[in-house]
RNA sequence: UGCCUCGUGGUGUAAUGGUAGCACCGCAGAUUCUGAUUCUGCUUGUUGGGGUUCGAGUCCCUGCGAGGCAACCA
């Protein structure tokens, strides 16, 4: 799928009439916005691709930026890696930047001149220091049904307002002592409008700047003067922020007024924000809050835990960025709040690895068959690396008296369309022969032990000599030379479609018991050499992805149309 | 309840006043040395009621339902 084909969204569509109005002054400019403070998942690939595609769709640029402006909950550690999970998705932030990286943004780096703003705002009567409790506001703020009543600072001369204003950057005043409001509308019954509080007092390092400020700005005083300033044309977002455009936009108009708002090509670029419906996805969360504290309680292995929905997550499950973005371009963007089906995800990821993954044979579940007419020594069989794609090439694999098969490809008692192995019934062991098995020996419990049987020896290759057909062929690895290995084997993290439904309390009940199952299993020799990061269709199973020397992940199963008989 | 947003098959998403389409899921069949892939076919839908119009998923009114906002978080 190409751009030209990608959904005409109404996102695209208003890009598309704001190009042809000549808003953008010739360029595109977008920006991705996350705040450091946690892992990046699926759901901010979203809006990764969103961000980055309408930028790439219009020839356009894409300015990733750290929204840093609470210092309490980030971190270096973050910063990284939600870079490093933006490039593995595939893309490239571009643009000037504001440092040596092209492209690359810090909120904080934004400070002094969001400092100077609100002192411009002050000094213009449009903002105002105000010491009432959080308590207090409450109160003050009302409710949305009816105006709210005027803080008892509202009226402070901008002279005494900019005098409190520099205490408090000073490091006068405690946390939570004095802030700094908009004053706009206490009447307005969009509560966002009744005087915001655009600066607070936090007595906190930040990750970036270290002490430098004992201030920092709001979000919705920031991030409209981090969208101007940077020349953004269009800012996308999540839905809930819709509440928040008026004051984005009063914000934006403030500068305006200062004569801030840049200028490309003669055109005033005047930043813009749309919103967007979050990708939700059945059967996991995608709340930051939640999957920090599944990772800090120890129900996951850690952020990159392949069960997780986070973007290093499902890298170490074997996704593929290629499966991610296909994702995120099928789910489609809207305003509608819904929630996607994994199984889509899955389809997605068996699309591309179908035609990219290498075969080989692998048995989960082992259990020995021995072919009691096999002459002394192994033979070789030469089997394609991807049926798919003749460039693969081929591989041999060694072939003996004694192999390995999958428990569940063998029954005593064959149930009716079980074409697999089973007394006096033959199956082909693929690539190798026809087998025909002759009988079982149980250990003391009654289980299957060793399985025996004779193969037809006019039938190397796999083929009958007289051309009779064989229904089932199974995948087999040879005793003499497979070698032992880990398979972890994943399922969905919770079993309940919204694991949220009784409260973000209670999610952990829905936890899947059986989400990892962790077994040894005997591969094909040529498994010994994959390196991490290697993706594999076990022919059968599924696919995996090598997560360090013969330990392999389930990325996900194949698609298995067979249903036993009740 | 004040304001804002949104309702199209099981799921996701098109149709921008003119034949309700696509994809995933599911089901059935064909092919197959992976019960995979591939191919073919099928089931299932416009939130109710009024109105405007030759014609309404689309525009208007009115119910109903869902979500968001009321952090010195983003």
């Amino acid at each position: 799928m190409n751009e030209s084909d990608t959904s005409r969204h109404f996102l695209r569509q208003w890009i598309e009439k704001d190009v042809a109005d000549g808003k953008t002054g010739g360029k595109v400019v977008t920006r991705f916005p996350p705040e450091p403070n946690g892992y990046i998942h699926i759901g901010h690939a979203k809006a990764v691709c969103v961000d980055f595609g309408m930028a790439k769709l219009f020839g356009g640029e894409c300015h990733l930026r750290l929204d840093d402006t609470n210092p309490t909950k980030e971190s270096d550690e973050y910063a990284e890696n939600i870079k490093k999970d933006i490039n593995w998705l595939g893309f490239q932030w571009s643009g000037e930047g504001d440092g040596k990286e092209p492209g690359f943004y810090n909120a904080s780096n934004m400070f002094d001149k969001m400092y100077e703003i609100a002192e411009e705002l002050i000094r213009r009567g449009q903002a105002y220091c105000c010491n009432l409790t959080q308590d207090e506001w409450k109160t003050y703020r009302g409710v949305p049904e009816k105006p709210g009543t005027p803080s008892p600072s509202r009226d402070t001369t901008p002279e005494r307002n900019l005098e409190l204003f520099r205490e408090m950057r000073d490091g006068k005043y405690a946390d939570g002592e004095w802030c700094l409001r908009a004053k706009i509308d206490m009447a307005s019954p969009n509560i966002h409008f009744r005087d915001p509080v655009i600066y607070r007092i936090r007595h906190v390092a930040h990750y970036h700047l270290g002490d430098k400020w004992c201030v920092y700005p709001m979000y919705d005083f920031a991030h409209p003067i981090e969208d101007a300033l940077e020349g953004v044309t269009h800012s996308m977002c999540t839905l809930e922020f819709e509440v928040h455009r008026p004051l984005y936009d009063w914000v934006v108009d403030r500068l305006d007024e200062m004569g801030l708002l840049p200028v490309r090509n003669g055109v005033k670029i005047r930043t813009q924000q749309r919103e967007f419906a979050r990708l939700n996805i059945t059967y996991t969360v995608m709340s930051k809050r939640l999957l920090l504290q599944l990772v800090t309680e120890g129900h996951v292995d850690g952020w990159d835990d392949p069960r997780m929905p986070t973007v290093c997550g499902m890298r170490r499950r074997g996704y593929t960025p290629g499966a991610i973005r296909e994702f995120c371009e099928r789910v489609g963007v809207s305003k509608v709040e819904s929630e996607s089906d994994p199984a889509l995800l899955e389809w997605c990821v068996r699309e591309e690895l179908n035609k990219t993954a290498v075969r080989r044979m692998a048995v989960l579940d082992p259990v020995k068959v021995v072919i009691d007419n096999w002459e002394e020594g192994s033979r070789e069989v030469e089997l394609p690396n991807n049926p798919l794609d003749e460039s693969a090439g081929t591989r041999k694999i060694p072939f003996g008296r004694e192999i390995w098969i999958d428990r569940s490809d063998f029954m005593e008692v064959p149930e009716k369309k079980f074409f697999r192995m089973a007394p006096g019934q033959e199956v082909r062991l693929r690539g190798a022969c026809i087998f025909k098995c002759t009988g079982c020996v149980k250990d003391g419990s009654g289980a299957v032990a060793e399985i025996h049987g004779t193969w037809d020896v006019g039938s190397w290759g796999g083929n009958a000599a007289d051309g009779r057909k064989v229904k089932g062929t199974i995948h087999w690895v040879d005793c003499a030379t497979g070698v032992k290995a880990e398979v972890r084997l994943y399922d969905r993290l919770f079993t309940e479609k919204d694991p949220l439904k009784d409260g973000p309390a209670n999610f952990l009940k829905y936890m899947n018991p059986d989400s990892l199952k962790v077994v040894e299993g005997y591969v094909e020799p040529a498994l010994a050499a994959a390196e991490p990061g290697a993706r594999f269709q076990f022919e059968r199973t599924g696919y995996f992805v090598c997560d360090k020397p013969l330990v392999f992940n389930r990325t996900v199963t194949l698609k298995d149309s067979y249903k036993p008989a009740n």
